[in-house]
RNA sequence: GCGCCUGUAGCUCAACUGGAUAGAGCAUCUGGCUUCGGACCAGAGGGUUGCAAGUUCAACUCUUGCCAGGCGCGCCA
C-alpha cells in the first residue's frame, strides 16, 4: 500500500508532466508524503483547476482515464465528484496482499531508512529540586519523539544539559547549607529569592549523615540522582549528560566568543560584554559577559549549541517549556552569526500542563505537584499516555479521575481492551503460526475496514514525524481500536467455518502488530490481559 | 506597549496545514447480553467555529482590526 500510493503520485506526476507541463511553472505540491493518494489525486485536479481557470471537474475527469488506464486491476472503481474530487476505490486484492506483507514483515512494514543525525535535546531541568509535572510532559514527549524519528531511521541522540553553573544552583546550594546549619541546631537563614521546599531539608540531612567534601558536588549529584529516578520510573533513557560547567572549564564559551569578535559581532557597553544579536533578526543585543566577568547563561547556550552542531549533526532539536518561546530567535542568530544555517534548530515549545483533580495528589508541603507523585498515583503507562493526548502547543489538563478510570471512558482502556480481546481469542484458538495462504478467504465489509484502518498507520506515522507531534499515534490508536471493537461485535472469528477462522486470524494477528507497534512508539506497554 | 499560545456542541478535544454535509468521547435519550471478555456495539438530539471585515471556485484554517483567557519580554537560568 505504501508502494501502492507511491505509484499513484507517480502516475499523477507524469501525467500532469505529460499533459498540463507546459502551462505550470513550479511545481504543484511538494513531495510532502502527508497525504493519501485520494487526497493526492483530487488536490492535483483542483489546484490545477485554479492555475489553469479551467473546469476541475474536467481535469478530474481527464485524470480519471489516464490512472484507470494504468492501474486497472488494483483499483475497484474511481468516481468523481462535485467541485473535483477523485475517489479511489482499492482492490480487494490489493488490501488483501498488504495484509499479508504485514503480516510478513510485521513492523519494518511501516519503517523508513532516512538515517539523519540528529541532536534531541530535552526535558533539561535544573538539578534544583524535584521534576514536576510540567517536566513530566516535556520528558515523554521529547521520549516518544525520539522513538518516532529513530522508527523512520534517523540516529537520534538524546541529551540532557545540566545547568551546573551559575546563580540558580549558587543560591540552591546556599539554601542547602543554611538548612545544614538548621539541623544542626545553629542559627540559619535561607538567602533571598533561596530554595524554600521540603526537598531542601532531605538533601541537607543526607550531607549530615554522609559528610561529603564538597557539599556542592555531593548537592547536585543528589538532586541528579532524583531526577534520574523519576526518568527511569518512565523508562525514559538519555544519552548524553551535558555539563555546562564542563563546557565552561574546556573554554568552548571563549572559543566561540573569540569567532564572533573576529566576525565584529562583540562590543562593549556599560562594563559588560553584548553581542549584535539585533544584526541576526533578534529584537534586542544580548549580554554575554556581565560587568562582574561572570559569562550568561546564553553564551554557554551558543558555545553548547555550536558543539552540537560540530558534532556532524543535520538536526539539532530542541524541547523548551512556553517560557523559553522568547529564546528562540536569541539563540537562532547566534547560530547563524557563527556562520551557520539557523534552521538547523528547530524548536518544540512544550506548553503549561495542570491538573483537573488537583485534591487527589499527596502534595508536600511547599512544593509544586511532583511528577512522582503523579507517577505512583496513576502509573507509568497512564502518565504517558495522557501526557500525549494534545498537540504540543495546546494547554493540557491532566485528569487524574479518568486516567484512572477502568471503564471505556478512558480512551487508553478503550486501547489496551482490544488488544486483551485479541489475545484472548489468540489463546483459545491456540494459534502459534499464521500462514498467508489463509488470508484471500477474507471478503466481508468490516474484514476489509480493519486492513483499511491498519494500513493508515502509515500516514499516522508520516503526520507524527514530519510535525514532531506525537499526539496523531494517540489518535489513530483511538480509531483503530474503534474499528477492531465494531468488527469484534458482529463477526465471529472462531467459528465452524476453518477457512474463515484462519484468515481471521490473520487478520487479528496484523491487527496486534500494528498495536504493539503504535503502543511501543509511546512506550506504553501492550495488554494481554485486564 | 511588543511577542507567543489558546478560543469550535452543555463539558473535554479533532478536523490530514485552503477542500467534500465541521467530527469523536463524556453527559442526555432509544435499542442490543443462551454469542471468542457487554470494560463493548448500533442509533437520536445538540453548532452563526469569540466578534467584524477582506482574499477565491472553496475559509475553523490565510490577511487585517477588535474581544476574552494564559504565558513571556533581566547583566536569571
Amino acid at each position: 500500500m505504501k508502494d501502492f500510493s507511491q505509484k499513484i503520485s507517480k502516475i499523477l506526476e507524469d501525467i500532469i508532466k505529460k499533459e498540463y507541463e507546459a502551462v505550470i511553472d513550479e511545481p504543484l505540491w511538494e513531495a510532502s508524503p502527508r497525504q493519501d493518494f485520494g487526497d493526492l489525486s483530487s488536490m492535483a485536479a483542483l489546484k490545477l483547476a485554479s492555475r489553469l481557470k479551467q473546469d476541475p471537474l474536467e481535469i478530474a475527469s481527464n485524470l480519471k482515464a489516464h490512472l484507470e488506464e494504468k492501474i486497472k486491476s488494483d483499483v475497484e472503481k474511481i468516481e468523481i465528484l462535485k467541485p473535483g474530487f477523485i475517489n479511489i476505490f482499492i482492490a480487494k486484492e490489493v488490501l488483501l496482499n498488504s495484509l499479508n506483507d504485514i503480516l510478513e514483515s510485521k513492523e519494518k512494514f511501516f519503517q523508513r531508512n532516512l538515517k539523519r543525525k540528529i541532536i534531541l535535546e530535552f526535558l533539561s531541568a535544573n538539578p534544583t529540586g524535584p521534576l514536576s509535572i510540567a517536566h513530566g510532559r516535556q520528558a515523554v514527549v521529547g521520549d516518544v519523539v525520539g522513538n518516532i524519528l529513530e522508527f523512520f531511521g534517523d540516529y537520534v541522540v538524546r541529551e540532557y544539559y545540566i545547568n551546573d553553573a551559575g546563580k540558580q544552583l549558587d543560591l540552591f546550594i546556599e539554601s542547602v547549607k543554611e538548612r545544614i546549619k538548621e539541623i544542626n541546631g545553629e542559627k540559619f537563614a535561607i538567602p533571598e529569592g533561596g530554595y524554600l521546599g521540603e526537598y531542601v531539608k532531605d538533601v541537607a540531612n543526607a550531607c549530615v549523615s554522609e559528610k561529603p567534601k564538597d557539599i556542592r558536588e555531593f548537592a547536585l549529584s543528589y538532586e541528579l540522582s532524583l531526577i534520574k529516578k523519576d526518568l527511569e520510573q518512565l523508562g525514559i533513557h538519555f544519552d548524553n549528560w551535558i555539563s555546562q560547567q564542563k563546557l565552561i572549564d574546556d573554554k568552548k564559551i571563549e572559543k566561540v566568543i573569540d569567532i564572533l569578535k573576529k566576525k565584529g559581532l562583540i562590543f562593549e557597553r556599560e562594563n559588560a560584554i553584548w553581542f549584535s544579536a539585533t544584526k541576526f533578526g533578534d529584537d534586542k543585543d544580548r549580554v554575554i559577559k556581565k560587568s562582574d566577568g561572570e559569562l550568561t547563561y546564553f553564551a554557554s547556550d551558543i558555545a553548547y549549541h555550536e558543539d552540537k552542531i560540530e558534532r556532524k549533526t543535520q538536526q539539532l532539536i530542541n524541547l523548551w517549556g512556553p517560557d523559553h518561546h522568547g529564546y528562540i530567535e536569541r539563540v537562532k542568530s547566534a547560530i547563524h552569526a557563527l556562520g551557520y544555517d539557523k534552521e538547523i534548530l528547530k524548536v518544540i515549545i512544550i506548553q503549561l500542563v495542570t491538573l483537573k483533580t488537583k485534591e487527589k495528589m499527596s502534595k508536600r508541603k511547599g512544593t509544586a505537584v511532583l511528577l512522582s507523585d503523579l507517577i505512583s498515583e496513576v502509573g507509568k503507562d497512564a502518565t504517558r499516555f495522557y501526557y500525549l493526548v494534545r498537540k504540543n502547543s495546546s494547554h493540557l489538563e491532566f485528569d487524574i479521575d479518568l486516567a484512572e478510570d477502568m471503564s471505556f471512558n478512558n480512551p487508553l482502556y478503550y486501547v489496551q481492551y482490544a488488544s486483551s480481546r485479541i489475545e484472548s481469542i489468540f489463546q483459545k484458538a491456540g494459534i502459534k503460526k499464521f500462514d498467508s495462504k489463509h488470508t484471500s478467504n477474507l471478503e466481508g465489509n468490516d474484514d476489509l475496514a480493519v486492513i483499511r484502518m491498519l494500513l493508515q498507520f502509515s500516514y499516522a506515522l508520516e503526520k507524527a514525524y514530519y510535525s514532531l507531534e506525537p499526539v496523531f499515534i494517540i489518535e489513530y490508536l483511538k480509531a483503530l481500536a474503534a474499528v477492531f471493537h465494531k468488527f469484534y461485535e458482529t463477526n465471529q472469528v472462531i467459528g465452524k467455518d476453518k477457512n474463515l477462522e484462519k484468515a481471521r486470524l490473520n487478520l487479528l494477528e496484523g491487527t496486534r502488530i500494528v498495536l504493539h507497534c503504535a503502543l511501543n512508539l509511546l512506550g506504553i506497554t501492550p495488554a494481554k490481559k485486564m
